[in-house]
DNA sequence: TAGTGGTCTAGACCACTTA
DNA sequence: AAGTGGTCTAGACCACTAT
């Protein structure tokens, strides 16, 4: 076939074709040339760029549509998915209001303040030595019923723009607020789920009795180059938790 | 091109064809025409058989690959693939013994007997009024300790088989005992986890304080053809459950 | 060596979106 | 009407598994 000067795929020649140019595209991803929200080369743009069998392309974009970092949309064209955390763990919790509907908790930030890390909080963030943190204490309620207490620690280099900003002004959603004011983009997480019992002072916060069963929820945030961006620590009365898997 | 009498794809014709082909393959697996372990037809036979070209039924069999239904293996064939429970909430209870390894607990049968099922078993299980359900209350343990209680409800109409076969026989797994001793295989498994507080019967069991937190796992277990197979309520002390989930 | 799935190509036509 | 992704075809050659 005729190649007018395509770019040469790298990484390992003994990979399928498919598979290096899937490394292409999560490369152009990760270093923000493709942004969420915008298309990126129509295959057969990318059939040109690569010099490749269209269903070559098409294999590849598969793989990275099954992964969940892209969208097809017939027509408009192919996109970089922005996550979203229907999945997470605190979903699972009974978020109802009075008529039944499920809503978006307020929230109400207690506090916030540029700290030293705690070790174990460095260690999340992989942080070097001295480097500093914004930590933020955030109650997330509905129908003035506290349904969480939240812990967030983000590495003050990329956030500090958050120190300037009044907290009233945080609106309930903080990862379209990192894109837009620190343009910090939270591409993925990993949260790891622990049961235990509500101390004194976490059981007035929650309104039930010390020793009451509590989901802890804690969460590792990542940006599209998978380095670390917010560490959080969420805290619930376990009643009302119910948290459902499908096995295959 | 040539069609030697090919078998029509059923199913609402507006369909893609590939998107036919996998239900006509679904409809095999459900009907146990195909089962796990064997072989499926190859490629080039579905072709024939079916009168589509090679790739339509590659996309076909992708998709089912992709949901877990079958697998590919280069040069012998694809399978039906039986279910693995890795992924069940029950295994992320530290299930090591004293040199630090995983391993699968041992089983205790305390009870088996026939009964008349409770509305909440029977309208699980999906029962005619009157039928009839097997109850097994189990143990599982590591080096002595307690790790789970757990209830277990089966249609006495297709398990009567266990009724006659001595409890110390089982052995740790079920599943592979109800295929052979029944011939009911396990495909697919709903979980739901719940915390709660032991009451003081189920403290002692689990070696707990009397309202320590408690995980509740309950799996609905179904057969291919997703008929209800297996109800079951698992109860575990909260300490040491860590559960994780990955978000994209 | 024969038969399997794995990769790759080159094109046709369709359905949908946008302008 | 132009451009996008969606479906489908027909074949070539490769890598792996069993015998």
């Amino acid at each position: 076939m005729k190649t007018n000067a395509p770019i040469t795929l790298g990484y390992d020649e003994r990979l399928p074709l498919y598979q290096r140019l899937r490394e292409e595209m999560l490369a152009k991803i990760a270093a923000g040339e493709w942004t969420p929200g915008a298309p990126i080369p129509t295959e057969a743009e990318l059939t040109r760029l690569y010099g490749v069998a269209i269903g070559t392309v098409r294999k590849a974009v598969d793989t990275l549509v099954n992964e969940g970092l892209l969208i097809r949309s017939q027509g408009r064209g192919t996109f970089v998915r922005r996550p979203n955390f229907d999945s997470s763990l605190a979903r699972f919790f009974r978020q109802v209001n009075a008529t039944g509907g499920r809503e978006i908790p307020t929230s109400r930030i207690l506090a916030k303040a540029l700290q030293s890390p705690s070790r174990t909080v460095a260690a999340a963030l992989e942080l070097e030595h001295g480097e500093q943190v914004i930590h933020m204490e955030r109650l997330r309620m509905v129908e003035g019923r506290t349904l969480f207490h939240e812990d967030i620690w983000l590495p003050a280099s990329r956030f500090g723009a958050l120190l300037e900003i009044d907290s009233e002004r945080f609106g309930e959603l903080l990862y379209p607020f990192y894109e837009t004011q620190c343009g910090q983009c939270i591409a993925s997480a990993k949260e790891t789920l622990t049961v235990g019992a509500a101390d004194s002072a976490m059981a007035k916060v929650l309104s039930v009795e010390e020793g009451a069963p509590m989901v802890m929820i804690e969460r590792m945030a990542l940006g599209y180059d998978r380095s670390p961006l917010e560490y959080r620590i969420s805290r619930a009365a376990a009643e009302g938790f119910r948290y459902q898997i499908d096995i295959s």
